[in-house]
DNA sequence: ATGGCTGCTTTGAGCAGA
């Protein structure tokens, strides 16, 4: 069994949504995780990704943040959601995981954290924190596990278009790639980096400045797999089509396929 | 050059994003 499973940062899911359901038609993707939804769970449009064939989990709120998960009817349910970090009380709504086909997916948007010197860089490190925490418990609990979504970390200089300029500056600061190097420490690899890829390859390209047409960008949306998972990954892309429609969101799709063929039955649920 | 776009908001100029 193969399993395509991706993540996208929509900037509004309300804008986006006719994109969303245009891009799983053409990619047949099986697993979708979005970020910034940016609506509240009451007007969330589940019936219209169900009509699509989807069942789908979210988490949202007014304004700000909100993710969601889309896995292919197929596949059955969407077991065991959970919503936020356990333990780490947090009003903003960031992280959603459930569990598809035995495998566990862990849907995060990392907050930006605005400046180094802000309350909300502050915030990122400890919110960066408590995630480490909590995933370690996840990662004995669910061998099976994908951690992707929108990190808000390029986690090394060949991630960044223009390393000097972003030396030390959000997104790219000492704390957030050591932050970021914890994640994999637990035992996750960056799906991107199993293969061979171009140069410049990046996930978020400034809406100014023809930061697209020009490729200033960044790779901060990526996939994250455990060990077990990144055995049976044979591929990982970013798909730029959906940045160049119109009224685009400024991240690109990115996704990885997972053979699972290979796997223990017995390792599939919670422990 | 601290702006540049885009989406959102107790509809407006201000915020947040990255």
């Amino acid at each position: 069994m193969t399993l395509k499973i991706a993540t996208w940062n929509v900037n509004s899911l309300k804008v986006r949504l006719p994109q969303v359901l245009d891009w799983l038609a053409q990619q047949q993707a099986d697993v979708l995780c979005l970020q910034e939804t940016k609506m509240e769970d009451r007007v969330f449009p589940q019936a219209e990704i169900e009509a699509a064939g989807y069942r789908v989990v979210f988490a949202g709120q007014k304004t700000y943040n909100g993710v969601a998960i889309l896995a292919r009817r197929a596949l059955g349910d969407i077991a065991h959601v959970e919503h936020g970090i356990a333990g780490f009380v947090d009003e903003q709504q960031r992280v959603i995981s459930a569990s598809i086909a035995g495998v566990r997916v862990v849907c995060v948007y990392v907050p930006n954290g605005q400046s180094v010197d802000s309350d909300k860089y502050q915030y990122k490190l400890r919110w960066l924190a408590a995630l480490h925490d909590w995933l370690a418990g996840q990662m004995q609990q669910y061998p099976q596990l994908v951690l992707l979504g929108d990190y808000n970390i390029a986690p090394e200089d060949r991630d960044v278009h223009d390393p000097v300029a972003w030396r030390d500056k959000v997104l790219c600061s000492v704390p957030e790639r050591a932050a970021f190097q914890r994640l994999l420490d637990l035992g996750l690899v960056d799906a991107y980096r199993l293969f061979e890829q171009p140069e410049k390859s990046f996930s978020w390209w400034d809406y100014r400045m023809m930061g697209f047409r020009r490729n200033l960008g960044l790779r901060i949306d990526l996939i994250l797999l455990s060990r077990q998972l990144a055995a049976g990954c044979t591929a990982c892309v970013i798909d730029k089509a959906p940045r160049r429609l119109e009224r685009p969101s400024d991240h690109a799709p990115v996704m990885a396929t997972l053979d699972l063929s290979e796997r223990s039955e017995l390792s599939a649920g919670p422990a």
